[in-house]
DNA sequence: AGCTCATGGCGAG
DNA sequence: TCGCCCTGAGCTG
């Protein structure tokens, strides 16, 4: 069985969009709301085929006949769960359930969930930045946002329209590992700056997507990385500043901090992250 | 048992 | 900028 409840940045849709291929697409599905939220949706997928899945950032685009567009977005607390074999009774709020002869998927508390025409995904996706998990991005774009935006280079890493797919974990992470200021203009980022983090998220991310779970310190290349021993978190992987605030730096033993920024936490190491 | 917080994003104001 | 969506984990008591 497969959940996606952990840690749902870009590395999470697209392992699902993998495992839609690879349960659903080419196959006749039947759909259902248990929960009745979603009866309109379900009832167009009733009984077609499922042509295919793919990812642009943290959202699932699941192909249908008829040009239709299956879109969901988890959010923070959406989350689908994938078996095999016979269906569960329906557990909780399932906004939709999709099943075939071998496989199920129910999908809970996710913020969007909606069919698309062919325009609706388009413009869906003009609004997406670079996504570091799609073959062939170079972050080029994102590059020339973030060379003319004044805002500090946190909060454009979280800003989807700059890169998508990139969440809490990854920026903070992606910052410490390159020794960024978190509070640093994007302007100030230099391309030789922005070259070597573009590169640590196709890294970083690409870890995540390829096993299920976020590593970034046995993923590292950073010589601080090396013999580090694994050590498992409430998040699921390893990390080196993100929700660690007030615990040791595991490079310079320094306090890790937190605060605010735009509403969300941002976690990094003064000592390792400064100018 | 009940409270708080969390990986995200949208719409109201 | 704030509240809300909606769920689960990890606290507290």
């Amino acid at each position: 069985m497969i959940d996606s409840k952990a840690m749902p940045e870009g590395h999470v849709t697209h392992r699902l969009a993998d495992e839609f291929e690879n349960r659903f697409a080419r196959r006749i599905v039947h759909a259902s709301s248990p929960q009745g939220r979603f009866l309109d949706g379900a009832a167009l997928l009733e009984g077609t085929k499922v042509l295919g899945a793919e990812a642009t950032g943290k959202h699932l685009f699941v192909r249908f006949p008829h040009a239709r567009w299956l879109h969901v977005h988890l959010g923070l607390y959406g989350r689908f769960t994938i078996g095999d074999g016979p269906v569960p009774e329906p557990i909780g709020q399932i906004r939709l359930r999709l099943v075939n002869r071998t496989s199920w998927a129910d999908l809970r508390g996710a913020t969007r969930c909606e069919i698309l025409d062919p325009a609706g995904k388009d413009d869906l996706e003009a609004r997406l930045g670079d996504d570091p998990l799609r073959a062939g991005a170079t972050g080029d774009r994102a590059r020339a946002k973030i060379a003319k935006s004044r805002a500090p280079i946190a909060a454009l890493l979280m800003d989807q329209s700059v890169v998508a797919g990139s969440g809490n974990i990854f920026r903070a992470e992606v910052l410490f590992r390159n020794r960024i200021d978190p509070m640093r203009e994007g302007r100030s980022i230099t391309d030789e700056e922005w070259s070597a983090m573009w590169a640590d998220l196709v890294e970083l991310m690409g870890y995540a997507h390829r096993h299920g779970r976020v590593d970034t310190v046995r993923s590292a290349h950073t010589p601080e990385a090396m013999g580090r021993p694994p050590r498992e978190d409430a998040h699921g992987g390893e990390v080196y500043v993100y929700r660690r605030a007030g615990a040791a730096c595991h490079v310079c033993g320094d306090t890790i901090r937190t605060t605010e920024l735009g509403n969300r936490n941002l976690f990094w190491c003064p000592t390792c992250q400064s100018g």
